[in-house]
DNA sequence: TGATAATATGCGTGTGCGGGTATATACTAC
DNA sequence: GTAGTATATACCCGCACACGCATATTATCA
């Protein structure tokens, strides 16, 4: 039953909190990093986790990863987001990530408005 | 994270069938193994694993069991299991049970006009 | 009391997966 | 080329859990 492959996705802490940000904006690797206060590998690994099942995709640009909820991920993924972020101002887990995304996107140099292009941690941005 | 472990409930084709056929009526567990053409211990297990975790109860009546979605199940079931009885004419087992259900419904002697009492296999019913 | 039906549970096994450490790969700047 | 940054992967360990078998429990009927 595919439904019940899509709500395994969704049945862990970092993966739900990773879905919820993905439905706000594209973001890369150390997005998540910062805003989840989780280490690096635990990340990638659910990405990769959640990028085999289909639900999320990768690009890469430069040397960045940015990840985006999958266009043609399972119909049945699209409600379950849709109630995450319904969900949202319920659980505060998810309320302070909003939060540290907004920060995110305040803080940083937007080249195109977007979050699509990260902010860089050292000084190797060569634009 | 609540919501992670009401989706860890829902992460198992056949805890969603249960649930799915729970959202339509209360239902006994040789309802389901009749209904799901699944080995009783499998349902009994899944069950107590809803059980635990507070999204169904069970209450005997004579020596059946009664299972029902709880009414204090966690608030964020709610909308998954709506999602799930909107979701079921994609879904072929779904449909099926429900098919099943439906048939059951109309064939058993209903004592009620519900399926609160389920059909004997046996002649031991003592009405 | 004994038999039988309906359901639950204890035990053993295998697997999926969450988490960490270390290392590999991809890219950029110099 | 080297160095450094960003991300992925291989390997390991431990745990949760899905499943089946056997057995226990609870209730009903004779």
């Amino acid at each position: 039953m595919k439904l019940a492959q899509v709500y395994r996705c969704l049945a862990d802490p970092t993966r739900l909190r990773i879905l919820h940000l993905l439905a706000q904006t594209p973001l890369c690797v150390c997005h998540f990093e910062e805003i989840l206060s989780e280490p690096q590998v635990k990340i990638s690994k659910h990405l990769a986790y959640l990028r085999s099942r289909g639900m999320v995709t990768g690009k890469r640009a430069q040397n960045w990863m940015i990840y985006s909820i999958a266009e043609n991920a399972p119909a049945e993924l699209q409600p379950s987001v849709r109630l995450l972020r319904e969900a949202a101002p319920t659980d505060p887990v998810l309320t302070r990530d909003l939060r540290r995304l907004q920060k995110l996107a305040c803080c940083r140099d937007a080249p195109k408005g977007a979050l699509e292009v990260p902010r860089l941690k050292g000084t190797r941005r060569r634009d």
